[in-house]
RNA sequence: GCGCCCAUAGCUCAACUGGUAGAGCAAGUGACUCUUAAUCACUAGGUUCCAGGUUCGAUUCCUGGUGGGCGUACCA
């Protein structure tokens, strides 16, 4: 049923929404359907472009769906550009074979508005496949101008590529960018990978809460929200991990999860206040285990991306082909810098990290010293995939002593083109240890320490239980994305980033 | 959080040292039955981000705000 007046008298609406509105009007006029239920497309436009001769030959009709993109009316004829989600095709249209009717629904369309057509294949005389139409439908009328593009192959005159109208009007960006259609799909490749890859290695996918009474399992400031009927404040999860843990415990030897993560800080080019993570845990195994996967796995997602396990990302050749390096911590500040880490005092170490042009604020901890000189000298250095192995135990509150070095825990980060992609460690099920961290971490707390968790009691309950031997990984999956797809800000790889509200 | 830069028509941009805005594309009308940055003719389109200030006069200079970009800090 045509509405009594499309044009909403309520809105201001410049002239060329207007004008669309009253072709909206013109077309209900002629009697058609401007947003039918449904149409019946058989075949997708890559389709007709891959098999053009064989299917132009056999003169037969084919019908598909997209999106107007061009549009040149010539009098009688015309021709435009369809594109659906596999291509674009040129359509050709004639007044003589659409009849006077439905000639005149054409002239009342515009680039932006979705029909379906029918028609046979032939080759224009300039060469161009194109779609010789003999009936079309109008799907929906689109009220709102796209962004003028003009380009021919790969030569474009108006790009539409302003940085932050694309991150606010994704669904223009998704049809005037291909790269940003391409970018967001092989994200949706990887994340599907790592599902068969834990899949196929016998981890069962489980979902943990995200609104939680305690967080923790990492250090961050989280989100704080509310609950009526409870009438108790509730955080977004920092982290799945002491969720995870509690299913181990409960006698899943393999769980993962690929979920959202919530952090109320900074929101930089690598950083976005809500992210993707994946976690991984395995009963009996320890971080050895763990590096093995990772390398495993990357290979495998890599390669399921792009169909080679190398990657280019900001300039730089990355390889994922295994082995990966792997250095302990200890020994790469040492190789580096001449500085050892090893059960040093602070007074001392900070003396050396100060000559070494690192800048050590009074308080620190003999961890923070370190943190800094590797994240300052080291970390920007690692672009091919490298393990780095043992972390200061003052940093890793999660992680189990190491088996043979004291002050060191059985921790690795995998670092990829100055990224930190992967955190992991033989995860520490000692409770007594482990309430022993969290109690210096609430002093830390007690210190104005905002990043430090809570001590969550609740955990240490399931993990007095016993929990058996287990290694436990977390992986960044919008990193990952970015190195996959060359992307050099991780908005580029969330479809819908978080922006500052429009005034 | 700090520093630097940016904001003019639907879009991309222009307007010399201050003299109240202009082009291309997009839009509308007309012509055109193989065009493809279609072409040709005509028409319409502006609170120059917002609020103050200086000035006879502000898109232009100043202050504050809003939004954005880049860098930097924070983020095991």
């Amino acid at each position: 049923m045509p509405p009594e007046q499309p044009v909403e008298p309520s809105l201001e609406l410049d002239h060329v929404m207007l004008a669309r509105r009253e072709k909206l009007q013109r077309i209900y006029n002629l009697g058609f359907e401007p947003y039918p239920n449904s149409y019946n497309r058989n075949v997708a436009i890559r389709l007709l472009l891959e098999d053009f001769d064989a299917l132009s030959a056999a003169k037969s009709n084919y019908s598909i769906a997209g999106r107007i993109i061009s549009l040149r009316l010539m009098g009688k004829a015309a021709f435009a550009h369809l594109q659906d989600e596999s291509g674009r095709l040129q359509l050709y249209f004639r007044k003589d074979i659409l009849g006077d009717l439905n000639w005149e629904l054409f002239t009342l369309l515009d680039i932006g508005d979705i029909i379906g057509a029918e028609g046979y294949l032939f080759l224009t005389k300039t060469g161009e496949r194109s779609l010789h139409i003999e009936r079309f439908t109008l799907l929906a009328k689109s009220l709102r101008p796209l962004p003028a593009v003009k380009e021919k192959g790969e030569q474009v005159w108006f790009r539409w590529d302003d940085k932050e109208e694309r991150y606010r009007h994704r669904p223009i960006d998704l049809i005037l960018n291909r790269d940003t259609r391409e970018v967001l799909l092989k994200r949706s490749r990887l994340v599907k990978e790592l599902r068969n890859f834990f899949d196929a290695k016998g981890f069962v996918e489980v979902e943990t809460p995200a609104l939680q009474p305690i967080y923790g399992g990492a250090a961050a400031r989280p989100f704080v929200t509310h609950h009526n009927t409870l009438d108790r404040d509730l955080y977004l999860r920092i982290a799945d991990e002491l969720y995870l843990k509690r299913a181990v415990i409960g006698g899943m030897p393999r769980v993962f999860e690929i979920a959202k993560d919530f952090r109320n800080e900074g929101i930089d080019r690598m950083h976005s206040p809500e992210f993707t993570m994946c976690e991984a845990y395995a009963a009996y195994e320890d971080y050895s285990f763990a590096a093995d996967l990772i390398e495993e796995l990357l290979f495998a997602t890599a390669t399921a991306v792009n169909g080679r396990p190398a990657v280019v990302w900001e300039d730089r050749a990355i390889d994922f082909t295994p082995p990966f390096k792997r250095i302990s911590m200890p020994e790469i500040i040492l190789d580096k810098t001449g500085i050892n880490i090893v059960q040093r005092r602070r007074e001392e170490l900070a003396l050396e990290a100060r000559r070494a042009g690192v800048e050590v604020e009074a308080n620190w901890s003999v961890g923070q010293i370190i943190d800094a000189l590797f994240s300052q000298l080291i970390q920007p250095a690692l672009i091919q995939p490298t393990f780095i192995l043992d972390y200061p135990i003052e940093l890793s509150p999660l992680a189990k002593r190491h088996r043979s070095i004291d002050g060191l825990v059985e921790r690795f980060e995998l670092f990829a083109g100055g990224l930190e992609i992967v955190n992991a460690f033989s995860e520490l099920n000692d409770p007594i240890d482990q309430r022993r961290r969290f109690e210096e971490q609430a002093r830390r707390r007690a210190e104005g320490d905002e990043e430090t968790p809570p001590l969550d009691e609740d955990f240490l309950a399931a993990l007095e239980l016993g929990m058996p031997p287990t290694a436990g990984l977390g992986l960044g999956v919008d990193r990952l994305a970015m190195l996959f797809t060359g992307a050099s800000a991780i908005r580029d790889v969330i479809l819908f980033p978080i922006l500052r509200t429009r005034a």
